[in-house]
DNA sequence: CTATGCCACTGAACCGGTCAAGCACAGCGA
DNA sequence: TCGCTGTGCTTGACCGGTTCAGTGGCATAG
C-alpha cells in the first residue's frame, strides 16, 4: 500500500512540499490557483495527513483522553458512560479529533495512565469524570500542564475548566416536589460518599430538607443493585420508615422497586420512589419509575465543545450544561395517609 | 516542559543516539554494561518515547480502534460494551497499548472511520462487532489491508480472523432445559435480525424446536425496553401463547416482566422468561431473572489477545472464547399445569 | 604479521509533515 | 533608473525516534 504523502503531491502539483503544507492548511502563503490545483491532486490521491508527521512536528496529536475508573460492572451498569461518551463523539469526530479509551479499576491506574499519555504526548487534552472531594488528578493535571476539562461541580475542580450540571437545584426541585406531595420522611440511598457529586448532593438533600423541616436520612452504598434492594428494604421495613426515597442511580431504584415488590410494599401507594439519571431502565419497571434526569449525550456534546475552547485558549470558566429535571412517572404520589394538602404540582411530564 | 528525548540521554550517557535506541529496546547491537548505564540514565530522567515519533519511523502506533455503531440510548442500555472494553482494556493496558474509540451512528459512519484510521495511520489493527449478515466492513478491511479482530462467528467474518462464543450451543441448551421442564411452547423475542450474531440464534432455535418437536415463535425487535415489553404483551395475551420466552438482552426481558406484572400474568407460574447477557439488571428483577449469560470482561480480553497474535503474524484462525451458559433463578420453571415429567433439570447455578 | 571476523558503537538517512528564512520577480513611487 | 515592498514560492531545518551502512578495536586464525 504506498501510502500518499504531500511529496507525491507537490511533485504532480509541480511545486514544493512547503507550498502544498501551505495550500492543505489554509494559510497563506500560496496563490488561489495553486491552492486550487494542490487541493485537487489531493483529493484525486484521496491523500489523508499522516497523524504521527503531524504530531510530531505540530505537536497536535488532535486526540483526546479520557480514563474511566469504576469496577468494569458498575460501569456497564451506568448507561451514563456510554452515552456521554457517544455525545463527545458527536462532535469530535466532525472534527476530525478521536477518543482515546482507558477503563482503569483503580485511581492510581488512572493516574498513571495521565502520566503516561502526558509523556508520550499522545493526548492533546483529556476529560476527567467522577471526581472525587479532593481530587488528586487535580494537582497531578496541574504538575503536569495537561489540558483537562473536568466534568463536575466547580467546587471540585479546583480551578481548572469545568462542565457541570447543578445536581444541588435539582435535589432541591426533588425534596420541593416530594414535600409539596406532602411527604415529611425522606431518606437518600447515595453513592459513594468519596464521589464529589454525591456529596454535593449529600449536602443539598440536607439543606433543602432542613428548609423544608422534614426529616431526611442518607445511606451511602457502591451504586450496586444489591445494596441497592438491600438498603431500601432495612429502611422501608425499619422503624420509622421514610415514605419517600430518592436513589443516586436508576439501577439503584429498580432494585429498591423490586425489592419492595417481593416485600409486599406497594409502590407509590405506601412508597414513593424516585431514581436517577433516567435511563431506559425507568421507563421498563411497573410502576415506571419517576426520575431526576437529563440529557446524558448532549452533556457529552458540551464537554467536547469546551475541549476545543480550552485549546484555542479560552479562559478556565465553569460552563454550566444544564439541570437536571424530575419526570414525574408513577413510582411517586402523595405519602399513605393521603397528601397534607392537595396535590399542589403543576402536573409532570412524561 | 523541556521534554526528555533520547539525545538528552545519548549525551549524558557519552553515546550515540543510536546505541541509546538499540539500549532502550532490548535488542542487539550495545554491551550489557552500556544498556545498563543508559536504562538507568532514561530512568533517571523518566524518559518515556514520544508516541508520535515512534508512530513515524516505526509504523506502529501502539493503538487499537474500535467503533460501536448503535444508537446512543441503546448502546447505554447494553452493560455488553462498556464491560468488553473493561475487558480489551485489561490486556491492552498493560502492554502499554491504548484504544481509540468511536461511536457511530450507522454503518456508514463506522465505515468512514474505518478508512480515516487507515489513511492516517492512527491505529494498528482494529476490533469489529455487532457483525451483519454479509457485513460490508469485511471486504473493506480487506481492500484497505487494516489488521482486524472480528468478534463474532466464524461464518459471518469472511475469512478474518475472528474470537466467538457459541450462542448456537447456548440456545441449544435454554431450549434443552425448557422442554425438559415440559413447556411446549417457545417463544423468542430477538433483536435486530441484520445482525449476525441475532440471526445465529434464529437458526439455533428454529433448529432445536423443531428437533425436540415443540412449537416456536420469533419476533424481532430493535432490542429496546419498549418493543420488548409491548412484544412479550403481544405474544402472551395473544392467541395460543407460550409458556416460555426467550429474549435476546436483558433489557427486553426486565421490560417483558414488567408488561406481565402490569397484565397481571404471574411470572414463573404462568410464563417462563429467559433473559439473554446475565447482567445486574437480572438481579434486581422480582422474581430474579434466569438468564443465558457469560463473562463478558473475559471475552473482551481474549479479543484483545487475539489482536496481539494477529500483529505477531498468527494465521486467521477463529478463537472460540467460550459458550455462554443458562443461570437459572426464578423467573423460569414448569409450564401452568405442571410439568409433563417430573422436574429434569440437575439444579440451577446462582 | 597479516587476514578474518566479530563486537560495540557512530553517523546519517529516513519517516511525513510544519514552518522560518530566503529568494525572485512584479508593481510602484521617487 | 534605482530602490522598496509585497506576493508567491522554494529551501532546508526540525520534530524524536528507528535503522542501516559503516568504522575502529580487538581477538583469533592462518
Amino acid at each position: 500500500m504506498p501510502r500518499v504523502t504531500i511529496k507525491e503531491i507537490a511533485q504532480r502539483a509541480g511545486v514544493s512540499k512547503g507550498a502544498v503544507s501551505y495550500a492543505l492548511n489554509g494559510r497563506p502563503g500560496v496563490s488561489e490557483a495553486t491552492r486550487a490545483r494542490v487541493l485537487q491532486v489531493a483529493a484525486e490521491l484521496d491523500w489523508r495527513p499522516n497523524s504521527a508527521a503531524r504530531m510530531l512536528s505540530g505537536a497536535r496529536t488532535a486526540t483526546f483522553g479520557l480514563v474511566l475508573t469504576r469496577q468494569p460492572e458498575t460501569l456497564g451498569n451506568e448507561p451514563f458512560f456510554m452515552q456521554f461518551v457517544a455525545g463527545l463523539e458527536r462532535v469530535l469526530g466532525p472534527r476530525g479529533h478521536a477518543l482515546l479509551l482507558q477503563v482503569a479499576h483503580d485511581l492510581d491506574v488512572e493516574m498513571t495512565t495521565l502520566r503516561t499519555w502526558s509523556a508520550e504526548r499522545r493526548v492533546d487534552a483529556v476529560v476527567v469524570v467522577d471526581l472525587r472531594v479532593g481530587d488528586p488528578r487535580v494537582p497531578l493535571l496541574r504538575e503536569l500542564g495537561l489540558p483537562a476539562v473536568v466534568v463536575g461541580d466547580p467546587s471540585l475542580a479546583g480551578g481548572l475548566p469545568c462542565v457541570w450540571t447543578d445536581d444541588a437545584a435539582a435535589v432541591e426541585e426533588a425534596v420541593g416536589h416530594l414535600v409539596a406531595l406532602g411527604h415529611r420522611r425522606l431518606a437518600r440511598v447515595a453513592g459513594s460518599a468519596d464521589l464529589g457529586h454525591v456529596q454535593i448532593r449529600d449536602l443539598a438533600f440536607a439543606a433543602a430538607t432542613a428548609a423544608a423541616g422534614v426529616s431526611a436520612l442518607t445511606l451511602h452504598t457502591d451504586f450496586s443493585g444489591q445494596q441497592g434492594g438491600q438498603v431500601t428494604k432495612d429502611l422501608v421495613l425499619g422503624d420509622s420508615p421514610p415514605t419517600a426515597v430518592l436513589y443516586d442511580n436508576d439501577l439503584m431504584a429498580v432494585a429498591g422497586l423490586s425489592a419492595l415488590n417481593e416485600a409486599g410494599v406497594s409502590v407509590p401507594e405506601q412508597v414513593t420512589l424516585l431514581a436517577w439519571d433516567d435511563s431506559a431502565l425507568c421507563r421498563v419497571t411497573h410502576p415506571r419509575l419517576s426520575a431526576v434526569g437529563h440529557d446524558v449525550v448532549a452533556y457529552g456534546a458540551a464537554v467536547a465543545e469546551r475541549l476545543f475552547q480550552l485549546l484555542d485558549g479560552s479562559p478556565p470558566d465553569p460552563v454550566l450544561a444544564h439541570t437536571p429535571r424530575l419526570h414525574e412517572r408513577a413510582s411517586s404520589g402523595p405519602p399513605p395517609g393521603g397528601p397534607v394538602r392537595p396535590r399542589a404540582t403543576t402536573g409532570g411530564r412524561a
